[in-house]
DNA sequence: GCGACAG
DNA sequence: ATCTTGTCGC
């Protein structure tokens, strides 16, 4: 699939922040999906030879039926640390590398980290669902930033996450007894739609089998 | 100034 | 993210 690169990506934070705080008045919240969704996708990422190369792994599977249709690996030198708040810098790069190689479009992409639910809304699900134009969810296994209530112990369970008073998210149980996951609109897809896929996507485990899948590439020998 | 802090 | 075996619990 082609991309459509917005600004370079050897940056100081400074400059991250202008990026953030001027892309983030693209982001769309409300649902812009395709009809029928056919294939979803994860993405996630790994590391080798200490961190200083990255890999980025993408996994296109049917859906609802969520059968493995398609994968692709990248790897390309790490270029920006680890940073909170800043994830996107350091891996958006090899992610479009990978889905560079995938031949199916995706019609969601589920992403590994946060989507608005971020200190200036703009988290890695926004970021790459900006640049791909493709609907994202942010599906992250730990809080960033916000608050919320205890989650019920039961699958499907969900509590909303709030910032300065505002939404910014869910606190979503995909399996009975686990640690919830932190739900979160990327690009084109509303929460109550993004909370909807997630838990399609969450036949058995915990995370979604989009980002299951990807996993193992990004991160097995 | 003191904590918090996606992967 | 990554380093890593056995172990607790459904």
């Amino acid at each position: 699939m082609k991309i459509n690169q917005r600004h370079t990506w050897t940056l100081t934070t400074a400059e991250a922040i202008a990026i953030q705080e001027k892309l983030r008045g693209e982001i769309i919240t409300t649902d812009k999906i395709p009809t029928p969704v056919q294939y979803v996708a994860g993405v996630d990422m790994g590391f080798e030879a200490d961190g200083t190369i990255s890999r980025a792994a993408v996994a296109v599977l049917s859906f609802p039926s969520l059968q493995l249709q398609e994968t692709a690996i990248a790897r390309r030198p790490t270029s920006f640390p680890y940073i909170p708040g800043f994830l996107s810098f350091r891996e958006v790069p090899a992610v479009l590398d990978a889905l560079e190689k995938i031949n199916i479009t995706p019609d969601i992409i589920l992403c590994d980290g946060q989507g608005i639910a971020h200190p200036r809304r703009f988290g890695i699900a926004c970021h790459l669902g900006l640049i791909v134009n493709i609907p994202t969810i942010g599906v992250a296994k730990s809080l960033l930033i916000g608050k919320h209530q205890e989650v019920p112990e039961a699958r499907g369970s969900w509590q909303l996450l709030t910032d300065k008073g505002e939404t910014i998210g869910a606190v979503l149980r995909t399996r009975t007894g686990t640690k919830p996951l932190y739900i979160s609109s990327g690009h084109r897809v509303s929460l109550t739609t993004a909370i909807d896929y997630v838990l399609q996507c969450t036949p058995k485990y915990r995370l979604p089998e989009t980002t299951r899948i990807a996993d193992k590439l990004a991160s097995s020998k």
